[in-house]
DNA sequence: AAGGCGGGGGC
DNA sequence: GCCCCAGCCTT
């Protein structure tokens, strides 16, 4: 049997039962394909469920507000990719007559929609034999065929795209796409891989090699970047707050946050955050300061580490808290200050 | 070519 | 602590 077939066969035993598999419409397939990028199937599912839901068609979702797709994407994380997926809702909708494209070269030209899910949504919705290179598929290549290139360097990403592209199967590509990706994440894992019980281990190079622990090689480490926050949790006496709405090209675009004052190090006392420009700004007097958590919050993204406080500052009232704590939870906001919300509001009861 | 972008889970 | 996850976009 050849590469393809093997991997379908074990593919037509082993294979995961979701939701997005039942369908070949390709609003479904895209809204699954974004969701599940750096992202695992058991984080991304209970998300896909919710969206289908509340948008049923692409028109559903063209039409929702920013807010309302990014609150429900809260907490999936790289919020781009649900600005993108807005976007390109609204021009499949509007310009397209709500019908995606049908080829990978025309898909690949969609806002959000790169290599990989061009290639998915090809194979998947229109049988177009492109092959996907996720995760996976560098993982089952560079150790079945023993291929040492980086995977992410320009040479390997050009490399393995033509290997994966070599092998699909021109029947049935999108269930070959879909087969070696199950296979990479459920038995040639990146840890403990299910070597000995594995149907192609008789002609895998790392095996034979012993080089199973060590490919796929990646290059580059990334650094992780310190960061100080503190944020200002104001409560006027009738009940109001203020959040702000993260501008600009950093992390967290586009969801809302109360005021923030960073700082190159952590704040110790009162007095060195009242003296912060950034809080001076905000000019409030005779208001009753107190810090939420005694010990400093760390939250952890892939290159940042925030340390966190939150400050509770109790005042009559301030021009700009127009928010009230009563539909706090309907905007879109960071998991950090999801987490802190839902300790304070438990706290104060 | 390199860097930025979340959050969770496994070990 | 470190690595990885159905990657993409910007510079």
């Amino acid at each position: 049997m050849d590469f393809n077939n093997k991997l379908k066969y074990w593919y037509l035993q082993n294979n995961r039962e979701l939701p997005w598999r039942k369908t070949k419409n390709p609003y479904h397939i895209w809204l699954s394909e974004i969701m599940l990028q750096q992202t695992r199937v058991a984080q991304g599912l209970p998300y896909y469920l919710k969206y289908i839901e509340a948008f049923p068609t692409v028109f559903d979702l063209a039409e929702a507000s920013e807010e309302k797709v990014l609150k429900l994407w809260q907490g999936l994380g790289y919020y781009s990719r649900a600005r993108n997926l807005h976007f390109t809702a609204k021009y499949v909708a509007n310009e397209l007559n709500g019908e995606f494209p049908t080829s990978y070269k025309e898909l690949l030209k969609l806002k959000g929609i790169g290599d990989y899910t061009a290639s998915a949504i090809a194979s998947i919705c229109f049988n177009e034999a492109a092959a996907v290179v996720d995760g996976n598929v560098y993982r089952v290549l560079s150790r079945y065929f023993g291929v040492a290139t980086p995977i992410n360097s320009t040479k390997g990403i050009k490399e393995f795209k033509e290997l994966a592209q070599t092998l699909i199967d021109l029947d049935e590509p999108g269930v070959y796409n879909q087969a070696i990706m199950d296979f990479g994440a459920l038995h040639c894992k990146p840890q403990k891989p299910l070597c000995d019980q594995c149907h192609i281990a008789d002609s895998c190079v790392a095996l034979e090699k012993g080089l199973v622990g060590t490919l796929p090689i990646k290059e580059k480490k990334i650094k992780v970047r310190k960061r100080y926050f503190n944020y200002l949790v104001l409560k006027t006496a009738t009940g109001y707050t203020i959040l702000n709405e993260r501008k600009g090209k950093g992390i967290w675009q586009g969801l809302y946050e109360f005021p923030l004052v960073e700082t190159q190090k952590s704040i110790e006392t009162l007095e060195e955050l009242v003296n912060c420009e950034d809080f001076q700004e905000l000019s409030l007097n005779n208001t009753s300061i107190s810090l939420f958590n005694e010990k400093e919050i760390v939250h952890k993204l892939s290159h940042q580490h925030l340390y966190t406080k939150f400050w509770v500052i109790e005042l009559e009232k301030h021009a700009q808290a127009n928010i009230s704590w009563d539909v706090i939870k309907e905007y879109p906001v960071p998991v950090l200050i999801d987490k802190f919300l839902t300790n304070f509001q438990k706290n104060k009861i």
